[in-house]
DNA sequence: GGAGTATTGGATAGATCAGTACAAAATTTG
DNA sequence: CAAATTTTGTACTGATCTATCCAATACTCC
């Protein structure tokens, strides 16, 4: 055997995961990458083959990230329909201040952020975030049914086009704290959205 | 006097704004801008002080050229507060058609797509996002309370929360029209969204 | 401790980036 | 037709981009 890494590769992924989402994936040259990493390019591209596999093992983990804990609030059967609704919505509002300094704008999304620059020249991003909206939409799907049967969720609208409306409304959550709302103006988007389920 | 100009300033601005709204601004090179304009470097550095110039340009002529009709809609009193905003997402809907090919996916809204990609580092172009947005969201709760006076919106919760209600169901529609959504989901989304506006 | 091997830093390559310099071309006005 | 002036095409600049090369280094196993 030889020489060991010094570096663990799983940080050194979260932290290049995090200058794609702060700064998108063209703005950040791979020289940033070396800077945000703390690793040299010889590092970089022998642990991670191109700038581009690096981004696409970053949006991976982000979306196996943030999925995590989504899922098991959509499946918390614990809970009713309409509270786990609820639930998703506050964690999306704290992920807004969660990863970010105190006196910037939010990062966004970095699903969301991939998807409005890169997925549509990228066949790649597109697919992986292709396959994070599938399987969103079926969680939504299925939290909101449960609310259906359990009596939360009241709208006679069908499962889909709930879902569907449930994730446009975190996207439009997303873009709006990117283009500079509060706390109190993403509740107030939430609320709204949820009166939408039990008209 | 001398050599007038071949080419008409306007249509120059107007390709330049659909290379940026379809390809960012990053991944625009002031090489991809002239052969969307179809001049040469010189005249467009002529024109236009800079990349960077040219894209305010771009994106404020992008702002004028949507919020004027978006402006009649919200603000036309032969209609009820309700069939405004109806007739606002329809438009939405109908521009995810108009400025792209058939086969390809949607080019979104540039205003969303810079919020995403360029505001958090561009004060210009945050700035101008920023006046569009609190000009949108004004005819937006105007166009609320109209529905309230008129007995169309009967929901009790304030406008101003219910304006960045519509604005994040449009900014979601838009981001879920760039992951492949179609008429028939965009459609869905807008009309569980009115649901909201009368629980 | 020495042989073997992977990591690492720094130099470098070649392409492309935004922007400029400059002369030739084109057009109006006198 | 000639002077004046702007546009336009081309070549170029210096910076920065992604990626590679290679020798020096550091570590493991025998």
């Amino acid at each position: 055997m030889a020489r060991p890494r010094t570096f663990d590769e799983d940080r050194a992924l979260d932290a290049a995961m995090r200058a794609f989402w702060a700064n998108g994936y063209e703005a950040t040259s791979t020289q940033d990458l070396c800077e945000a990493t703390g690793l040299g390019r010889s590092s970089i591209y022998n642990t991670f083959t191109s700038k581009h596999d690096l981004f696409r093992r970053a949006l991976t983990r982000y979306i196996d990230l943030m999925s995590v804990p989504q899922a098991e609030i959509l499946d918390d059967t614990a809970r009713s329909g309409m509270e786990r609704i609820q639930a998703l919505f506050t964690r999306i509002v704290d992920s807004e201040y969660e990863y970010r300094a105190a006196d910037e704008t939010s990062i966004g999304c970095l699903t969301v952020n991939t998807v409005v620059e890169l997925a549509r020249r990228d066949p790649e991003a597109a697919a992986l975030v292709q396959r994070d909206l599938d399987l969103r939409l079926g969680l939504l799907r299925g939290a909101l049914e449960a609310g259906r049967h359990d009596g939360t969720i009241t709208t006679r609208r069908d499962a889909d086009s709930l879902a569907r409306f449930v994730n446009a409304t975190i996207g439009g959550m997303r873009v709006s704290a990117q283009a500079g709302a509060g706390r109190a103006a993403l509740e107030a988007i939430a609320d709204t959205a949820m009166d939408a389920l039990r008209p």
